[in-house]
DNA sequence: AAGCCAGACAACCGCTTCGAT
DNA sequence: GATCGAAGCGGTTGTCTGGCT
């Protein structure tokens, strides 16, 4: 048995839309509103079926689009979102304001994906091609990049998927804290009462203030504080490695001062690579406390890397380079990375001073765009 | 001028998710 | 918990337009 139509079809017009059919629609949603999609072409007088007046009022009659070029800006942000989100445009267009997701995802597809092929750089990883198909030079280093990528891919969503569900948990509180509350996730008036919005931002959001943290101390640089590698057990160490044989300091999360709390993820014991949920705070020992954020997803791909991420210097270097390897994902036309200037430079381990400071302000800039977004967002 | 082609963007299709019952 | 309809979403297709031969 087929899928059923999703509204009759016979009779209906299709393609593009006449300024008549616009008209009548923006009438009607501006007197009535749209209420049901499927009932309102019969109401409005058109012969269109309910989604595909859905879809015009959305991606193009809605009075609070903006449309034409995409500035500078928005291209910026356009790619370091879809770097770091995929192809979730509507997660990036809530980013974008009066920007459709229908319009950034063809415009990614016509403009920004053909200019940073053009440029070299893969559309999908944002990694630069190193070679035109990646690893047919032969190197395993290549394929070995893509498929951490699309590891790191996957556990994210997988994260992110759990943490919308906790997010929506405790965003919908016992009944008895939203007496008088819709079945919406958002807290509503009621007669007599405010019901207070939650204090804190969705969980989601610490996802990127914890890679802010990860970031942050992957890139701080400190020439006094050369060290040499001690364990190449696991991500956590591996990533203090690299970065102490790159020149750069501890405060990474593991040794760092941060306090452990109930709640914390942490790592109990290095050489086990066992990990548990701390049920009171300061409880493990501070030389192997390698705390991980329990709010957000990171902590589930160090879970994940115990049996396939990460477990030698070699994998923890590929997680350097995509760092720097996304960060030369400028905007096309307005190419600034030194990285991308000089190709593989970076990646050649000469340079890390001024790549990584790049590579810190360019998270630094996501988080801006994250800290500056709507609180609604799906996403964060 | 006509035909071809590629780029750009609007619109459609089908799957997934959400919310009400 | 199961079911169903509505809405959301992303991939894909269709159509228009401008440039080139």
């Amino acid at each position: 048995m087929g899928r059923s139509p999703c509204c009759e079809k016979v009779g209906l017009k299709k393609g593009p839309w006449t300024p008549e059919e616009d008209q009548k629609l923006l009438a009607y949603i501006e007197e009535h509103g749209h209420g049901s999609w499927r009932a309102l072409p019969a109401k409005a007088g058109l012969q269109r079926c309910g989604k595909s007046c859905r879809l015009r009022w959305i991606n193009y009659l809605r009075p609070d689009i903006k449309r034409g070029k995409f500035s500078l800006q928005e291209e910026q942000t356009i790619i370091q979102l879809h770097a770091l989100l995929g192809n979730r445009w509507s997660a990036i267009a809530t980013h974008l304001p009066k920007r459709t997701d229908n319009e950034i995802k063809n415009y990614w597809n016509t403009h920004l994906k053909k200019r940073l092929t053009k440029m070299g750089i893969d559309p999908v990883t944002h990694k630069p091609k190193t070679d035109a198909l990646g690893s047919a030079s032969g190197n395993p280093r290549d394929a070995a990049n893509l498929s951490h990528m699309a590891q790191w891919e996957s556990a994210r969503l997988e994260a992110e998927a759990r943490l919308v569900r906790e997010s929506k948990l405790i965003s919908n509180p016992p009944q008895n804290q939203l007496a008088g509350a819709s079945s919406s996730s958002v807290p509503q008036l009621t007669n007599n009462a405010v019901v207070a919005a939650p204090a804190t931002r969705p969980q989601c959001l610490d996802v990127l203030k914890a890679w802010q943290g990860v970031v942050t101390g992957l890139f701080t640089f400190n020439s006094d504080n050369l060290q040499s590698p001690t364990s190449t057990l696991n991500f956590m160490e591996n990533t203090l490695a690299i970065s102490s044989v790159n020149g750069f300091n501890d405060n990474f999360l593991g040794n760092s001062s941060i306090p452990c709390e109930a709640g914390d993820i942490v790592k109990v014991d290095s050489s086990a690579n066992e990990w548990k949920c701390l049920e009171k705070s300061n409880q493990i020992p501070e030389l192997n406390r390698e705390r991980l954020d329990n709010s957000m997803g990171l902590h589930e791909m160090a879970y994940s890397s115990e049996g396939a991420w990460f477990q030698d210097s070699y994998r923890a270097e590929n997680m350097m380079e995509c760092y720097s390897d996304i960060m030369v994902c400028d905007s096309g036309d307005h190419l600034q990375s030194s990285s991308m200037a000089a190709p593989g430079q970076n990646l050649n381990g000469t340079n890390y001073a001024s790549t990584f400071e790049e590579n810190k302000n360019y998270w630094n800039t996501i988080l801006n765009l994250v800290n500056a977004s709507p609180s609604d967002s799906p996403v964060f």
